[in-house]
DNA sequence: TTAAAATTTTAGACAAGCCTAAAAAATAAA
DNA sequence: TTTATTTTTTAGGCTTGTCTAAAATTTTAA
């Protein structure tokens, strides 16, 4: 069994491979559990001697097959709550992330099979990222960053990929969600900031927006 | 804030109260957390040092009103969660127990709003027990022991006091739930038990089956 | 290719929550 | 009303997960 400071730490490490590739150091860890590296040194350790990361002294760490799977099934659980707080308890996207933090280390595995059923057995959560099924498999699906996109390209939003209420808030003033077609009008080559189209409004937005918007392209 | 094994405690000590009067001794804490003697004192100590008990050494503990309001929190997540998982996602009333355990701690004034909302402002979970509203406030219930019955009385089954998977279970291969009408045929004076009718079946129980049954009598 | 800088690990400490063993206090019994 | 028993508390220790400070290793730069 894995106690909840095990689980948060797997997530982690999951979503660093992900995002950086496989082998992430002890630093990035620690950056994204906000503690210290000593203190992931400390836990690292711990997990390779569950067999769950496999790590080298100063050569970073990476999930094993199992530490893969615990980390899908931890990351299932949080995408299902999502959807249920959505979709069910009528909250919005912007508040569902902290709630979902603390659901998705109930250990139950007939809950989260019930909860799936009792949801329709969704594909994405309302951020657009996709729900593994239950033996961890995640369907993949082709999206692009809104900053790799050149002018006059469009597509319609798919995800998002930083989730804080912060940012989710900024988009919903504008207006901007999952199934929203956007499109770019003009792409300014020194500082990668926007001008799009959304619906009939034009908003100009940085790099820091363009890099954590996902489309599907037209 | 408090951490779970506190707000376990602080349940304990509620329902402590609730059944054998106001002023817990430290054995019955410990038998109840399962734990030592030792390890009660200590608990006993830091949540009085919080304020959430009275207590004097050697004398025992009383929840104070912070303490008491904060269990009854607790207590009604339990139970909107377990109206949760019966009502929503189809469990057996003897299989939401250990799930509620867990979901009880999760910490969100927003979530138990909405929840409570979705469920329609249910009064009663599945084992018959009355949820405290928002305020804290348990409707009075007038419901009795099926031991405390007289031959030939009879009334209405609205709840159970043991709510352990093998007491449900038992009732349930006896087709007896909320609901069922129960009638005394016959009391057993030197060891209470009884012969009871339940629809068109009779069963023979012991004192510790109906002790544990609480009946609206008619 | 050696010195400086950055990264990572180790050593030692601390709080929470538990334990055992022993001491202290309260209660029951002779 | 003393003695025996039970209950409760204290003392000291262990594990988990964190920390700071210092040592070890790796990487970068001169």
């Amino acid at each position: 069994m894995f106690t909840l400071a095990e689980e948060n730490y797997l997530k982690a490490i999951f979503h660093l491979e992900n995002d950086y590739g496989t082998g992430v150091s002890t630093n990035a860890i620690a950056d994204k559990m906000d503690t210290r590296a000593s203190s992931a040194t400390d836990m690292i350790q711990k997990l390779a001697d569950k067999k769950v990361i496999s790590y080298q002294k100063y050569k970073g760490a990476s999930l094993t097959k199992k530490g893969k799977s615990l980390a899908v099934n931890i990351i299932r659980k949080h995408r299902l709550w999502e959807v249920f707080l959505v979709e069910k308890l009528d909250f919005q996207w912007d508040e569902v992330h902290e709630i979902a933090e603390q659901l998705e280390h109930i250990k139950s595995d007939a809950l989260i099979q019930r909860l799936d059923l009792f949801l329709g057995y969704p594909d994405f959560d309302p951020h657009g990222d996709p729900i593994p099924d239950k033996n961890g498999y995640i369907k993949p699906t082709e999206k692009k960053l809104l900053s790799k996109l050149k002018k006059n390209q469009q597509g319609i939003c798919v995800g998002v990929k930083e989730s804080s209420a912060k940012f989710l808030q900024y988009l919903d003033t504008r207006k901007i969600g999952i199934g929203s077609s956007i499109k770019v009008l003009e792409k300014e080559d020194f500082d990668q900031s926007m001008t799009i189209q959304v619906s009939n409004k034009q908003f100009f937005i940085t790099k820091q927006i363009s890099e954590n918007l996902y489309l599907k392209t037209i």
